[in-house]
DNA sequence: CTTGACCTTCCCACTGTAGCAAGCCCCATC
DNA sequence: GATGGGGCTTGCTACAGTGGGAAGGTCAAG
């Protein structure tokens, strides 16, 4: 199967699968004329892929997460610990995000937001601490 | 003013201070052996633009802040429009990561976290839609 | 044989920050 | 006057992840 009809079957950009194979999370099989040759066990990684970048995994959790999952032998524990370690990255990061939209909303809400140049988001930007 | 002394003053690192020149944020006075030369004026400018990237307004923004900053004919609109689509960038965004927290968390609770192979987490990963 | 769709590799862009290197400048100390 | 250290200059590299595009090989249909 070509890597395009393998980006259409995986939901990635063709662009993407030959980016993933550069960061050594899959490898594909080649054609004599070159070109890269993907089975449906692939399509599966592929996949595997696209879902836990969707989940905002780095590449690097990805890489631990596929070869968790390749191994049979696996620890359940060794799973869960990447995944709550990555929740609590994101709750971090999304708790500092709506702080910061928090305290933007209270200034906007004291701005006139009409012609006039007064603007309490202005004075505080310059007097913040 | 020297660059260091202009990073201890506003917060930034002289590696920042430069970058934003380079990205037409300010523009320094340059003393006749090349060395950057501040102002107090330029001072304030460099803690507003620490204290817009602190709240996570892209460059682009900053710039078009600081712009109407500098402007005493500005409409307080303007400046409330930037910051409430950003509010609303932010929001969205702590949203996202949000929603994927609560789905891996939901997957993890499920995950015995043990050392038996049995993990919904990797399950999920391979089935999503 | 030509056309068009596909594939290959390689380079560049983006955002924002940081590190390193070569070379110049200034000041203090000897 | 020379030397050393710290500051300054520029420019390159990297990060993570994605997209764009160029230049070229390949294959199938007409």
């Amino acid at each position: 199967m070509n890597i395009g009809e393998a980006a259409r079957r995986s939901g990635l950009s063709a662009k993407m699968i030959r980016h993933y194979e550069a960061e050594g999370l899959l490898s594909a099989r080649r054609l004599p004329n070159g070109y890269r040759d993907y089975a449906e066990a692939d399509i599966a990684v592929l996949r595997f892929i696209r879902h836990a970048r969707a989940l905002a995994f780095p590449l690097e959790d990805v890489r631990r997460l596929l070869a968790l999952w390749r191994d049979r032998h696996r620890a359940s524990a060794d799973v869960r610990r990447i995944a709550l370690d990555h929740v609590a990255a994101l709750e971090a990061k999304a708790e500092a995000m709506q702080a910061m939209a928090r305290s933007l909303r209270h200034l906007a809400a004291h701005c006139h937001g009409d012609s006039r140049p007064d603007c309490p988001i202005l004075d505080e930007l310059e007097k913040m601490p």
